[in-house]
DNA sequence: CTGAAAGCGCTAACAC
DNA sequence: GTGTTAGCGCTTTCAG
């Protein structure tokens, strides 16, 4: 592998000289960095991330660390940061697992926007005490830390007590994981709204946030000896579960029983029948939200304005037409 | 930032000795060990990858380089690497896009998983003089480049047959992006299937491996003269779209219209009514089977064994039933 | 405009 | 067992 000594050598400049060219400090001759360039060119040299990083103390680097690599949630976010990141002449490095943690505490990332619950937050606030860090979903405090929540209890209240205008009474609840910082909220959500109209949750049903997990609790759903006439469910993945669950049972959906979801993942996707109601967020935007802001911290390395919180939309569709 | 001198200091010991401790390196004394490491907890020292990859030449970093972060087959394979990379203690780093090149070329990874056809192969080579590559589902010549690539058009191929078999005989297609390797390969099967059949294949319609483009085919399948008793997808998610404009249309399917297509990506999904015929890749076990064999090959840096290939496997489902 | 040289934080000879 | 030290490849003062 060349180093900047050999491009230097071959040039006939000083290493000094050489790094001025290839990194267009304007005081270089332009005859000098031409002819810097051709070599560097010529025998394939790139700069050593390491060497650099270690130097400069920066790595251009946004790292991005998910519970998971699935799902459609996930891959919008993620496209979202990614197209601001470019923009921005930074590099996205995605991780996930117990690697992210050291990336973080190893600085190989200048700042980063974690979406995943489980993360460890002492890292996080230990790390943040030098860099930016946007928390999607879940609340932090601490210095550097900008946290993205969307208001999941109240627009699960305000879906549920629309649907108890519809006359819906009977209502259960399919569950993400109990951990999980948004299934908490959206489930203080729906007992708010049911406890306001004086109704009570029949039932609640552990899931984890997979379709075959609604459709487990579809199964049980059905066998209840007084079934609920409404389902809600923690996210669109479990919901499609407990759709094909009741419609193998031959159970109507809307008619018998109404289903909701959280996401707005299945909106454009023509192929779902009876069409899901569910609370529509764009994740896109998220993430690009998200991603702007984080640079604009890092840069600026002072307060940043804007706000954060991704925006949701209840969108009434086929499977509460009541 | 405390540094490694910081550590030494405080544990009253060189730094060689604070580094030896840290890196469990044996020879050093139990008890001097104990100290240093207490000092680092206590004043949460992590030690500076950059120095330390720049001293090793080593990132512990595996790069897994992507066209895009959606689609079911993307996350199935990033699963599946995840679990071996982090089993081999080792960091996974996903990228997309142009950074993908930067990272080779400035070696923040010490291998690499490329799974976007796009990539400039000429960086692959240039970086793969050095590391080792593997490469999914392109076919690519060097030093240190292990491509992996399934039997797109064989079993293109195969099904094909089976359906001219069952009585099909006007087919059309449903491609991905003209330039995308698997794309071409499966066109190829499915035209020299029907070849070998002294059948013609009465249309190509362009698609770019989403749903709404195959939905989009599909509406031009339905205004067809004559239409077709056949519809291949070069994927599952076209193969979506397709269904539900004959759907919407009222076309039977499989009755009217038989419909294939290619992953496996819907299997397990039961809301996909008619299940899809398709070719049943596992994508989880190709990610970690590439995964595995990088990392073989990273730390004998030499000859490894074992076959790279995914297996890929005719799911005849009701969509073709005839 | 260009060169000499210090030093980022770490590892690993080598010497004791 | 432990300490001294060179040096990984690069950027960036500081001199000239």
């Amino acid at each position: 592998m060349p180093t900047i000594k050999d491009v230097a050598r071959k040039a006939g400049v000083s290493v000094s000289t050489a790094s001025y060219a290839l990194n267009n400090v304007p005081l270089v001759n332009p005859e000098t960095r031409k002819r810097v360039m051709e070599v560097a060119e010529s025998i394939n040299y790139h700069p050593n991330a390491s060497a650099r990083n270690l130097k400069t103390k920066r790595t251009n680097n946004i790292g991005v660390f998910v519970y998971g690599f699935s799902g459609p949630v996930f891959s919008e976010i993620l496209e979202g940061i990614n197209k601001v990141v470019h923009a921005r002449h930074m590099n996205i490095l995605v991780s996930s697992g117990k690697s992210s943690s050291m990336m973080l505490k190893e600085k190989q990332v200048d700042a980063a926007i974690i979406f995943d619950s489980s993360f460890d937050k002492q890292v996080i606030v230990q790390y943040a005490k030098n860099s930016p860090v946007v928390v999607l979903d879940t609340f932090l405090k601490g210095k550097n830390i900008y946290p993205s929540v969307m208001d999941n209890d109240l627009l699960v209240h305000q879906l549920i007590r629309q649907m108890i205008n519809q006359g819906y009474q009977r209502f259960v609840y399919v569950s993400g994981p109990q951990e999980a910082f948004n299934n908490k909220e959206r489930y203080k959500g729906y007992l708010q709204a049911l406890a306001e109209a004086g109704l009570k949750s029949q039932q609640y049903f552990q899931g984890d946030f997979t379709t075959p997990s609604g459709y487990a609790a579809g199964k049980q759903i059905i066998s209840m000896k007084t079934r609920p006439d409404f389902v809600f469910c923690a996210n669109d993945e479990m919901a499609l579960g407990v759709m094909e669950a009741l419609r193998e049972a031959s159970i109507g959906v809307p008619e018998a029983i109404g289903v909701a979801g959280f996401d707005g993942s299945y909106l454009n996707n023509p192929y779902i029948r009876p069409s899901l109601t569910t609370i529509s967020i764009d994740h896109y935007a998220w993430g690009q939200t998200a991603a702007t802001f984080l640079i604009d911290a890092l840069q600026q390395s002072g307060e940043v304005k804007g706000v954060l919180k991704p925006i949701g939309k209840i969108m009434i569709k086929e499977s509460t037409q009541r």
